[in-house]
RNA sequence: GCCGAAGUGGCGGAACUGGCAGACGCGCUAGGCUCAGAACCUAGUGGGCUUAACGGCCCUUGUGGGUUCGAGUCCCACCUUCGGCACCA
């Protein structure tokens, strides 16, 4: 008799046993069964270790890949290392060590932790970003964009902090001041590398339709690539200036009665008149103190300086004064608008607020009574445009504006061009260096990797350029094709350059010749089901999408896209703590709660509390160590996932694991037997009546529902049939042995021991997926719920053969439906078979 | 502000195409087992009214309207919460 379920004791040894025997490797490239590559969003591999986000989001994963291979499919699941980024060098920072060693140690730290799980990675494939063996290939990667054109050197603004002496991230801005210090942010123009996303962005449009990924996160990509069709309009300033603007509405020029341009034009500071100078240049300042994102957040102040001079309209020569306002940002569009107050509330409110002209130029309907008129209508006050309605009026105005040289039809993205460049040391350097003679020019294939060299410190120069510009034995170098002096670029590629394109060299991740070698690639890809979180909507998943892209183009990869099949799981939500509201924020261990309420131990005083994404940046996080030594991996991964469907955010609570736990007890006590339990006797004859259609709805079931993702009621499912199994003595095997197959992908180390204690063959990990006989999910009767007029009045149970009009008959003869029609006239009757008898009466 | 999502018992959640709201689990209550407790087992568990009982009636899916024989599900308006907003990744 077994001592009963006792996790600790048979996890590592599964774990070990299975890596023994390899049975997670994706089988060679010529495999006969079809190909399933399960991917993960590869962790950053932060000093906290894995948190409950990477638990959900690897489980889910791990359930489709086990669920894929017991279903017959040759499965690729491979795990790495994003190492790169601000956080491993802030860390750095902070402890005085080199961020490769902090990452080396955390990545031990992660990888034990995934062990532990017992999700069944392909660790043969092990990659790390930070590897110069892998960044080489990113380094490769990018001299194809800069051959293609794609990389270009612009002044854009940052965030600059005097104080610090550095570029700041947006994280580390709160409210204008470096959340470090508490010293003056401001926006600064500085040389930046920019990748041309935007050539793209027509075929990240486009490329979306064909994807299975959830339709909302299409839908954010469509609004963040932000399509817009209308027509640039030239506006001239006196003799000799001209600006553009962009409009989607080009029909409405008439009705242009003043114009703005962003504070950061590059027009504002010669256009303006002596007497304006001052207002202008004192808002220009306070400008450059606030985000876009406080920008366009704040639609209640109407703020504007005029500059004093005039602009002509094209259209009618009209003199229209030229302002500047910070809700209209250079980054969008020109950075140069004409307002039409009586079409756009916008231009609407500040018209009012600085008391400038309106005039309609679209009728609206008679009992409008709203300010701007923004719906369709003939056009009026517009000279050649009156009477055409909006889509009319634009084509025509368009062709006018053409036909005079004054504007052009235009389609503008909101989407803008990749900020590709940090002032960091922890990130991939650029094959590019710059000679003497003033040439950028990138490095030969020969010459890669260009390796991080050894610096002394990774704290900010002071002069906003990174790190490395210190080294100067790295920084001087020679052109490879003349010897000629030349010095290296010093700024490093962002996090994201190296998760562009991981999912490539997992296929061949040892290649010395190429990322990947063609035909494995050929193999592989596309990305069968991609497993990530909402967070990386827009931008992890753009940018990879546009690389990608590239490389089609190039004919460097066989698929137009990457990633076929995404599933978003939600957000593992938990409460965080701080002082007050933007106060920076306390660890878990700081707060106690007292009467429900959160304590700040150090001040006695409530805590400021928000449920919010579990992140290492707001110190909530949950490691799961505690929880696997409580109660072992299975039943974290089960819990996890019975807490609620993949997709939906979850707010951690721990209350409920007790559930999951004891029902992989009772499976343990009635496959095993347990301390004063013996296990229940078993036959070998198959399933009858009952018994047999409770097995068979039971595999009908919880396939339908792996397949459908829905693996909290796939879970339920499994209680219910253990509930029916605990019912049965003796227990027919075949429905024990069916029951551990579907147990598997959830809780695979308890699945695996009591599949040998059953006498299974191999690993139930591997073992095929049961299936179910149709005719065994028929019942002998029927159950039938009533309605007269919308209400339950009754219920039936009727021979499942019965036809639809004895049904009838039965439901109308009963006692309060007989009683509920009486006196009406029968006016509708149907039967929803196997569900419900509709009567409707008058 | 813009884009996307979500609001169902004391709690997590279930409900395929509009068709018996609350599966499964937690918690709670009662009983069993026990020297006692833990664990475990059994039963019950949205609210109100009514019935000796079986049962019957009404209310209930964030709020307010609407469509329908019938709405958690569809439509309109609003409220709240969460995610993203380009240098966290």
């Amino acid at each position: 008799m077994s001592r009963g379920y006792e996790p600790q004791s048979i996890e590592t040894s599964w774990q070990e046993r299975w890596e023994a025997a390899g049975a997670f490797c994706a089988a060679p490239d010529d495999d006969e069964r079809p190909k399933k590559y399960v991917l993960d969003m590869f962790p950053y591999p932060s000093g906290d270790g894995l948190h409950l986000g990477h638990v959900e989001n690897y489980t889910i994963s791990d359930v489709l890949a086990r669920y894929a291979r017991q279903r017959g499919f040759n499965v690729l699941h491979p795990m790495g290392w994003d190492a790169f980024g601000l956080p491993a060098e802030q860390y750095a920072i902070d402890n005085q060590v080199h961020p490769r060693d902090a990452v080396s140690r955390n990545v031990e730290v992660f990888k034990a932790q995934m062990k532990t799980m017992g999700w069944s990675y392909d660790w043969s494939r092990e990659i790390n970003t930070t590897d110069p063996d892998y960044y080489q290939w990113t380094q490769w990667i990018f001299l194809r964009l800069y051959e293609k054109g794609l990389a270009y050197a612009a002044e854009v603004p940052v965030n600059w902090c005097e104080a610090l002496g550095t570029v700041l991230a947006n994280e580390e801005v709160i409210d204008g001041k470096s959340e470090r210090g508490g010293h003056p942010v401001v926006r600064k123009p500085m040389r930046q590398w920019l990748l041309k996303i935007t050539e793209y962005a027509e075929q990240l449009l486009a490329g979306l339709e064909d994807l299975d990924w959830p339709e909302h996160l299409k839908q954010m990509q469509r609004e963040w690539i932000g399509r817009s069709e209308g027509a640039d309009v030239e506006f001239r300033v006196g003799d000799d200036e001209t600006f553009t603007v962009f409009t989607t509405r080009p029909d409405t020029l008439y009705g242009a009665t003043f114009c703005v341009l962003a504070p950061e034009h590059p027009l504002v500071a010669s256009i303006t008149t002596p007497a304006q100078a001052d207002a202008i240049a004192a808002y220009v300042e306070k400008t450059a103190g606030r985000s876009e994102r406080e920008r366009m957040a704040d639609i209640k102040t109407k703020s504007g300086v005029f500059t004093g001079a005039y602009a002509t309209n094209p259209v009618n020569g009209a003199h229209v004064p030229i302002w500047i306002a910070d809700y209209v940002l250079l980054t969008y569009g020109t950075g140069a608008i004409m307002a039409v107050p009586g079409q756009d509330q916008r231009d609407w409110d500040f018209a009012k607020a600085f008391d400038l002209p309106i005039i309609r130029t679209v009728k609206p309907p008679e009992d409008f009574d709203g300010e701007a008129y923004t719906g369709s209508g003939p056009a009026m006050n517009s000279d050649f445009l009156d009477g055409m309605f909006v889509d009319e009026a634009k084509a025509a105005m368009i062709a006018h504006l053409e036909a005079e040289g004054q504007g052009r039809a235009r389609v503008t993205y909101r989407l803008r061009d990749w900020l590709f460049s940090r002032q960091r040391y922890w990130g991939e350097p650029f094959p590019i260096i710059h000679r003497e003679d003033g040439a950028t020019v990138p490095l030969g294939n020969d010459s890669l990797p260009v390796r991080l060299p050894d610096v002394k410190s990774y704290k900010p120069t002071g002069t906003g350029e990174s790190p490395l510009a210190a080294v100067e034995s790295w920084v001087q170098t020679t052109d490879p094709s003349d010897g000629s002096k030349a010095q290296r670029e010093t700024n490093t590629m962002p996090q994201w350059a190296g998760s562009c394109w991981y999912y490539l060299r997992f296929l061949d991740p040892l290649n010395k010749t190429a990322f990947c070698d063609p035909a494995t690639e050929k193999q592989w890809l596309p990305v069968d089901v991609y497993v990530g979180g909402v967070e990386h909507a827009v931008l992890h998943l753009l940018y990879a999408r546009f690389w990608h892209k590239v490389l089609f183009d190039l004919e460097l990869v066989s698929s137009a896209e990457p990633f076929q099949r995404l599933v978003n799981q939600g957000m593992i939500l938990c409460p965080s703590y701080r002082e007050a509201e933007n106060a920076p924020y306390l660890r878990i261990e700081d707060v106690e709660i007292r009467d429900g309420t959160p304590i700040v131990k150090a001040t006695g005083a409530p805590a400021y509390s928000v449920v919010e994404k579990m992140s290492k940046s707001k110190k909530n996080v949950v490691n799961p160590d505690t929880i696997i030594a409580e109660y072992g991996a299975d039943t974290l991964r089960l819990y996890i996932l019975f807490m609620g469907p993949p997709d939906a955010d979850k707010l951690w609570d721990r209350s409920g694991i007790q559930g999951v736990h004891r029902f992989l007890h009772k499976a343990w006590r009635l496959i095993c037997g347990a301390e004063r339990h013996a296990a229940v006797e078993r036959s070998d004859a198959p399933a009858e009546g009952d018994a047999r259609h409770a097995l068979h709805s039971a595999i009908a079931g919880i396939t339908a529902d792996m397949d459908a993702l829905a693996y909290n009621t796939a879970i339920s499912k499994l209680m219910v049939m253990l509930g029916a199994m605990g019912a049965l003595d003796p227990l027919p095997r075949e429905m024990a042995d069916a029951f551990l197959r579907m147990l598997a992908p959830f809780a695979p180390h308890a699945a695996e021991s009591m599949w040998e204690t059953l006498g299974g063959e191999g690993f139930v990990s591997l073992a095929p997926w049961p299936t179910y006989d149709e005719d065994a999910l028929q019942t002998a009767t029927e159950d039938y719920a009533v309605q007269v007029n919308g209400k339950v009045r009754g219920h039936l149970t009727v021979d499942a053969t019965s036809a639809d009009a004895d049904i009838l008959a039965a439901a109308q003869a009963l006692p309060n439906v007989a009683e509920n029609l009486a006196g009406k006239r029968l006016v509708k009757e149907m039967v929803v078979r196997g569900r419900l008898v509709v009567l409707v009466a008058k």
